[in-house]
RNA sequence: GGCGGCAUACCCAAGUGGCAAGGGAGCGGUCUGCAAAACCGUUAUACAGCGGUUCAAAUCCGCUUGCCGCCUCCA
């Protein structure tokens, strides 16, 4: 089946064919290190590691690249505020988004270069944007001259015409049309400067991508990514730059991911709605984070709220539950295969469903990586294979009925963690969760084993007034006993309360 | 003003020419001392509206309405 992708560049679904062929160049925008990454970033980060994680398992060598942009205006602002070095600034909220990344449970990029670490690299681009005429130098400012480039907005599907008409451009003396823009920033006295052949100064913004794209991935780069917003102008200019400098198509596919909305509104620090990862991941699972986001296809704006949010938590949490007691009862004896007939004959869709797991799959992903879709598949494996579980009630399984159990949970397993979800031991999640969410109950653990053993001893007596006493006081704080042969067990309920 | 996107059940959400995936919530049931979880059953003669193309349309074309994004730093 083909793996087709949707391209901004042509507005279409096209065939992903690589240039070279097993080998897979992306490159993705990363942030500019000013402050702390909110939910818009995580979903960025997500989706372009589920990409990766797909064309891993589909073989391809991939080189991913994603930068850091630590020289900007806000970070020079940021610095100037606190009264820091700008070096200072971006360190630290380097080291935050390592730790976010990490939080969220990405696989590390194969590599993550630096803007300021590359200045030769871009001095060198626009010293041959300048030889050929196409970028000028006015005052101390070096800028590219749009209308030297004769296919600008072809990524953005934007003539240049329209966009003069319309646009709010502030007024710049030094530029020649109002749609260029600047690729070497001549310094203030004060300001952080590198040596060129126009004065000491600091690189525009999309300079750096060009540049060190072509350094690690060289001139033509299959995938380039970003989140919507840098549609227009940051890789639309970045296209500009590098093939005008090297006269070579710069990236094959572009991908662009959709927004986050909180509460259906746009996400501004003027709205004062942003929410930071570290926020998010204080109180909620990585991969409930995850399953949020793949749950929608990745162009489509997602709306981040409790009940959406919840949601997700929710079937994560039922995910982990069928693997859980799938891998439980099925310990003593998965192991023995049997022939397809004798599995059928135990349940005919169960096997059905899950042999056919792999196949579904990879048809979703191949057509734009549906992961919406891809989900869907998921959850009609897991009800069919908890269904079968439900009908051994509390015994163990055996022999085909082990073996049918045992490989439908593998395939879930692996089909999830292809996606980057149940990474987790089951148990280990559980227990992580519980820690996540007591705290949002206002009881601590030592009040609820109290209480626990309280019940536990007047259910001896066979107290049971009492014992739904202790169960409703602490589910009017959200927290659900579960009685078991093997002990009570409590979670918080993800389920809003009532009011 | 220019460019683009979206509109599927109470909610979220796939599907983009051939009987409308999946999840949540609700309701009824099984299980349970009572619960919860889980499972079973149930929930769109129908995909914003109108018109057209077709043997066949949520899916293609046109118009209308309503939302949203970008055009300025932005994932």
């Amino acid at each position: 089946m083909a793996f087709v992708l949707f391209n901004t560049l042509t507005g279409k679904k096209e065939e992903f064919v690589p240039l070279e062929p097993g080998r897979v160049k992306m490159y993705v925008c990363g942030i500019t290190v000013y402050d702390l990454c909110h939910i818009g970033h995580a979903r960025s980060a997500i989706v372009f590691d589920v990409i990766y994680r797909f064309l891993l398992s589909q073989g391809y060598q991939v080189c991913y690249v994603r930068n850091f942009t630590d020289i900007d205006d806000k970070i020079l602002g940021r610095a100037a505020a606190e009264g820091v070095d700008f070096r200072t600034i971006a360190d630290r909220f380097i080291r935050a988004f390592h730790e976010d990344m990490e939080g969220l449970g990405l696989l590390p990029p194969t590599m993550e270069p630096l803007a300021t670490e590359h200045i030769p690299e871009m001095i060198e681009v626009i010293e041959k944007l300048v030889e050929k005429g196409i970028a000028y130098q006015a005052g101390t400012d070096v800028y590219f001259s749009v209308e030297r480039f004769s296919s600008y907005g072809k990524l953005s599907g934007r003539a240049l015409e329209d966009m003069v008409a319309g646009a709010r451009v502030e007024v710049d003396e030094n530029k020649s049309n109002p749609m260029d823009f600047v690729l070497w920033k001549g310094s203030k006295p004060g300001e952080p400067a590198w040596q060129s052949p126009w004065g000491p100064g600091r690189p525009g913004w999309h300079i750096e991508c060009s540049a060190m794209a072509r350094k690690y991935l060289g001139a033509t780069i299959d995938i380039h990514g970003g989140g919507k917003d840098l549609v227009f102008p940051h890789h639309e200019n970045e296209i500009a730059q590098a093939e005008a400098a090297f006269g070579q198509p710069f990236a094959r596919y572009w991908i662009h991911n959709g927004f986050v909305n909180i509460n259906n509104e746009k996400m501004s620090k003027s709205l004062g709605n942003f929410i930071t990862i570290r926020d998010v991941l204080g109180c909620m699972h990585p991969e409930s984070l995850r399953l949020f986001v793949i749950s929608k296809h990745y162009r489509s704006p997602v709306d981040f709220c409790d009940e959406t949010v919840g949601e997700a938590e929710r079937g994560l949490e039922r995910l982990y539950a069928t693997v859980e007691t799938a891998l439980e009862k099925t310990a003593k004896d998965a192991e023995t295969d049997y022939p397809e007939d004798i599995l059928k004959r135990e349940d005919g869709e169960l096997y059905e469903k899950a042999r056919s797991l792999p196949a579904m799959i990879a048809e979703a992903m191949n057509n734009d990586f549906n992961t919406a879709q891809a989900i869907g598949y998921i959850f009609v494996l897991q009800r069919n294979l908890q269904r079968f579980l439900d009908k051994f009630g509390r015994k163990s399984l055996k022999g085909p009925s082990a073996r049918l159990a045992a490989m439908a949970a593998d395939l879930l397993l692996k089909h999830c963690r292809l996606m980057g979800l149940l990474i987790e031991e089951p148990a280990v999640f559980f227990d992580r969760q519980r820690k996540l969410k007591l705290p949002t109950t206002g009881m601590s653990e030592q009040q609820l084993y109290e209480l626990i053993e309280l019940r536990r001893k007047a259910r001896a007596e066979k107290n049971f007034p009492e014992a739904d006493r202790i169960r409703k006081e602490l589910e009017a704080k959200r927290i659900q006993l579960e009685d078991s042969p093997e002990g009570t067990k409590w979670r918080v309920s993800l389920q809003p309360l009532e009011g």
